[in-house]
DNA sequence: AAGGTATCTGAACGCCCGTTCAGTTCAAGC
DNA sequence: GCTTGAACTGAACGGGCGTTCAGATACCTT
């Protein structure tokens, strides 16, 4: 056997993402094999290469992508000439909107740094910081403009956005609440977080 | 070569013990290998086996010691008889002080779930919601008293928790603040988070 | 219909895995 | 000082790992 009936690069690929997303998510980078992978796409581990150079590259095309949509969603919706507690709303309502929609690629993109060559560690670490970036300058600017009332806006920074992101961890559509309660319910806690009641 | 000069079942577990934590925290339980622990201990790999009957349990073994030992620090500090936003406060501190120390632990008994057996996984996670309903009875608590202002005691609960928690990815000692100076930063955006001003 | 190319198989490479165990050496009780 | 058992070695077991590649088959262009 060679060619499978039906096969075309179009739908491979983007099936042997999806996968990997998947696994990686539920087993761990490291407890992931090739074969595993493969076999949840129907395929032979040596055709995952025509998709990859390697697995690590797998990885890190997954959270490179990942963490630029964030960046792109995020910037295709900023409210930007807005005041400090309106963009802390918006922030924390898109944030958790979201992820909460991608919890495996969130899951990913958190734990699994340490599976990272230190090269490409790096270069996800500065997507990250980017991102995370937008809130604390939203936070120092309320800050500075006494709009909010907060410690520290580096700690409170990682602080909420730890809060925020915690929502993949428990969150599973047809629950008792929607997407957009929760998110609403989250933008309140960090509002009142920093001294903004909403 | 057999058995080493020095050696003693009472300082070899221990150092075993701390070399699985160190290394499952910093590559992940999937990628250490046994015979790295043993290497980190200074033994063979073989050796191991007489301080735990296989990898999986010694990675169960940490999570249980780590939650057990978190849960027995908050009951012996807890302020039992107390208004909410005193024990909010007193919970916020203690958290970020016991859980700042212990990066390591933390990070695998958050992380590693998914490396348990199922049943060991009902185990761990058996202590962890004991633990965590700690926070969520203090808000319920405060919400029905009115000290508190809140959208759902759980979803409240888990975003705080997830805060506190997040601490451990940043801290290191030696930075600018000290433990005590985070651990009270971190008490005043949850006592605000839930509409108790500090 | 034919040729070329994209897609995949199946076997193989060297290496590392968790775990076991017979054998060896050290420490401790008498 | 001898004996006994605790502590450890070193080799071995079967199996899985990431990756490569020659060969086979399906699709696409002409």
């Amino acid at each position: 056997m060679a060619r499978k009936v039906g096969s075309h690069a179009g739908t491979t690929g983007p099936r042997v993402r999806a996968a990997a997303l998947r696994l990686f998510a539920r087993e761990g980078y490291a407890a992931v094999s090739m074969r595993a992978i493969a076999a949840e796409v129907g395929v032979q581990a040596g055709a995952l290469y025509l998709y990859t150079p390697d697995k690590q590259t797998l990885l890190f095309d997954l959270m490179r992508e990942h963490l630029e949509e964030v960046r792109a969603a995020w910037a295709a919706v900023r409210p930007d000439p807005a005041p400090p507690a309106e963009r802390l709303a918006a922030f924390a309502r898109f944030h958790v909107n979201h992820h909460i929609d991608r919890p495996e690629a969130v899951f990913i993109a958190y734990m699994e740094l340490r599976a990272l060559t230190p090269e490409n560690f790096a270069r996800i670490e500065a997507l990250r910081r980017a991102y995370e970036g937008e809130l604390e300058a939203i936070l120092r600017e309320g800050a500075c403009s006494g709009a909010f009332r907060l410690p520290d806006a580096r700690l409170a920074a990682r602080a909420l956005i730890a809060m925020l992101t915690g929502v993949t961890t428990w969150y599973r559509a047809g629950g008792p609440m929607s997407r957009a309660e929760v998110a609403e319910a989250y933008a309140a806690l960090a509002l009142r977080a920093v001294g903004a009641p909403a």
